[in-house]
DNA sequence: GCTTGAAGCTCCAGTGACTGCAGGTTTTAA
DNA sequence: TTAAAACCTGCAGTCACTGGAGCTTCAAGC
């Protein structure tokens, strides 16, 4: 009957995130209301703590709030089929491999730049120059390369 | 005296961004104004274009807009000191790697999750599962490692 | 029962770097 | 001259929160 009711604050600690994040995910619909006090202050059950948790897990993938919509409404019924959580996993881990190719590409430029031996002077900068010019970030390489 | 005066749908196309950002460059000051017509329209000069191409280099490359008015500062004067260049760029490495690592964990979780055979049903579903009960998703390895 | 300070409440604005739209004006080529 | 394409300003929306102002409620100690 009595089931132990937390503050927002207490639940906002138990699962790592703050108070406001649990009052926005209220707003828009990915958390359901939590009961109130006669003061109108929220009181959290276990449910509330387990669906919460399952949101910042899946926040903490990268999942975005509508992918959380429905993998929370895919959890609700446990006899719905699975390929579709699947699916929608699967294009998360797409997304986060597209991602972090882009970062690898951006990382070798910036190594790239900034590895060269230069002038202590802005007009000797390696740095300004290869943003100025486009060109020096490719061609870069081949010089590089015919150096060594 | 009469330099050749790009409209601003040109200049668009030439360094391959679209007409609203490089208003909004104007507007938050990382971009000169342009010369206007009697009729208010934009003109450019070859200026703009190397500006606005150093610009989306840098923005290609993750630097923020703060990062890039102050590259853009240093880059005007041939006689300031590189370092401040440089340092702005290797921050911006380290904030690249960063990302990187942070992204290369989540990569490897989804690939965790995905790579079961499980059951068809949600109830079985390791997607869902490993997102209910964040144990799982370090848990896992040890199982894992230990049935083989 | 009273006080007090922590914690809660709502509502609203701001973040970064754009993007899109409405409704109007200018330019340019035929 | 006309018609279409391109341009203009101003403002709202994006995503997932975060912070603040100004007020109310709760819980613990006395």
């Amino acid at each position: 009957m009595s089931e132990p009711s937390l503050p927002i604050g207490a639940l906002a600690r138990s699962v790592g995130c703050n108070v406001q994040t649990i009052r926005y995910y209220e707003q828009v619909g990915l958390l359901p209301p939590a009961t109130r006090t006669a003061g109108a202050q929220r009181r959290y059950a276990q449910v509330h703590r387990q669906k919460l948790s399952f949101i910042r897990h899946a926040r903490e993938l990268g999942f975005s709030l509508p992918a959380i919509r429905e993998l929370l409404a895919l959890a609700e019924h446990s006899d719905s089929v699975c390929s579709r959580a699947d699916s929608i996993a699967r294009h998360q881990l797409e997304a986060v491999r597209r991602r972090i190719a882009l970062l690898e590409s951006r990382r070798a430029e910036l190594e790239r730049m900034l590895e060269h031996r230069h002038g202590r002077r802005v007009r000797d900068c390696r740095v300004i120059a290869t943003l100025a010019d486009h060109g020096l970030c490719a061609e870069e390489r081949h010089e590089t390369d015919a150096r060594r």
